[in-house]
DNA sequence: TCTGGGGTCCTAGGACCC
DNA sequence: TCTGGGGTCCTAGGACCC
């Protein structure tokens, strides 16, 4: 039997989330910026249709957010987040098998489902959905995946299909291929779409077309398995299980320009107590720490960029032994002088808590501080992130993020519960 | 004033081995 | 003039994704 993957994805996903509590919201352009109050990086259709694009620095657009009184949010991910679950949860009700690809995506196996119950399975899907979790979301149904991205972007871009497009139904997908444009095809980026144009490949359908061998040599297996999967042959399978990550990073770039060592550490080391619950959430260990810091690239002020690996004596996930060898890589890459945009710490070679060598020399008490890690963790995830933190870190936080139109943690903070006024007609 | 923050996979080429 | 023929492992960098 043909396999069958149905690719479900929210429609401007952050949009709608802060639509959901907030339906005055409903019709008008909603906008969600990045870290930092920095870039577009949701819009509502409303907001599309007013011409903002995608990534656009908010400060150049101000004219236009004022003139429309588009709604403007920072950035909220403790609430999308939560949403994001939520969805997911709904979805793994309608599918054997569920992979889920990113915050706002999920790909469904429909191998199994016959196809009497099958017919408008996506739109109850699309219906249960909206009615479960208040997010509207798009379905395409193909039989390999790329081909289910490319029947998802069609579900969403033409108000006909009412959000549900499914490429099974057609015995020859040619002409659907024909008017899809190659830079939209899932695997080929700014590089390839440019390389494809100037060997006239212009659509899904051309791409089809094209020599595997040619597309292997020029794009690597990666681009011969999609061109396969245009043909209807699936190389991609659904991936239930989410691997471990290999690489796990934490940055920011601060709400404005620093200059002290001090601020640096504090925005450092906070970073490195992020990655120390990440480590010890996924079970693993980091071999090795990298601290890089910045200057903004886009001012013209002198700029500076360092970074600097340290390899562990022993694979770890402590926060404290993280922060020492961390601060070591800082001390010797900051340079006095520079005003610094960003610090990032990232956690290589990482690998299972299980699996660590530990060496004849090691002084460190890792029982104890397993513990100290376990009951740290247990009192900051009930009582909040970082209420009980390491001097290091500084009570100051000159570096902390610009969030001036931060909505409230509807669903995940107390305080910030909706209240209902009953009396209020 | 103001420009995000995460990830993955693949390949080429060098070091090193027998 | 002539200078083998395999391997493996690691890393940096480039492509992609959301």
């Amino acid at each position: 039997m043909k396999k069958k993957f149905a690719l479900v994805d929210c429609n401007n996903f952050y949009a709608s989330c802060e639509r959901i509590f907030n339906p005055k919201l409903e019709n008008k352009p909603v906008v969600v910026l990045s870290n930092n109050d920095g870039c577009v990086i949701a819009r509502s259709n409303e907001a599309k249709a007013l011409g903002i694009k995608m990534g656009t620095p908010a400060f150049q657009i101000k004219n236009i957010i004022e003139k429309n009184n588009v709604n403007v949010f920072s950035s909220n991910y403790a609430l999308y987040g939560d949403i994001s679950q939520r969805v997911m949860n709904s979805l793994s009700k309608f599918a054997p098998k569920i992979e889920v690809y990113s915050i706002d995506e999920a790909f469904l196996d429909f191998s199994g489902i016959t196809d009497d119950i099958f017919k408008d399975y996506g739109y109850v899907i699309r219906k249960k959905i909206k009615q479960w979790t208040g997010i509207p979301v798009s379905v395409g149904i193909a039989h390999t995946k790329t081909l289910a991205k490319i029947a998802n972007h069609i579900a969403k871009k033409n108000p006909k299909y009412n959000g549900v497009f499914d490429m099974t139904e057609f015995s020859d997908i040619d002409e659907i291929l024909k008017n899809f444009p190659v830079d939209d095809i899932w695997g080929v980026g700014r590089k390839y779409s440019k390389l494809l144009m100037s060997k006239n490949i212009k659509t899904a359908l051309d791409l089809k077309n094209t020599d595997d061998k040619w597309a292997r040599k020029n794009m690597t297996v990666m681009g011969q398995r999609t061109v396969f999967e245009l043909r209807n042959i699936p190389c991609f399978s659904i991936n239930t299980i989410p691997a471990d990550k290999k690489n796990i990073l934490v940055s920011r770039s601060f709400g404005k320009p620093l200059t002290s060592y001090a601020d640096i550490e504090q925005a450092l080391t906070t970073h490195i107590t992020r990655i120390g619950e990440k480590l010890r959430k996924q079970k693993s260990c980091a071999q090795a720490v990298t601290v890089f810091i910045m200057t903004n690239s886009f001012a013209k002020t002198p700029q500076y960029f360092n970074a600097k690996t340290i390899q562990l004596p022993v694979a770890t996930n402590n926060t404290p032994e993280l922060i020492h060898y961390s601060v070591i890589a800082l001390r010797m890459i900051f340079r006095k002088g520079y005003s610094y945009k960003k610090t990032g710490v990232i956690a290589t070679d990482i690998i299972p808590e299980n699996a660590i060598q530990t060496n004849f020399w090691d002084k460190v008490d890792r029982k104890k501080y397993n513990d100290l890690m376990k009951t740290l963790d247990k009192i900051n995830f009930s009582l909040g992130r970082d209420k009980v933190k390491y001097a290091i870190q500084g009570t100051k936080k000159r570096w902390k993020l610009r969030q001036e139109k931060l909505s409230p943690c509807y669903t995940t903070r107390w305080n910030d519960l909706l209240k209902i006024d009953m009396d209020k007609k």
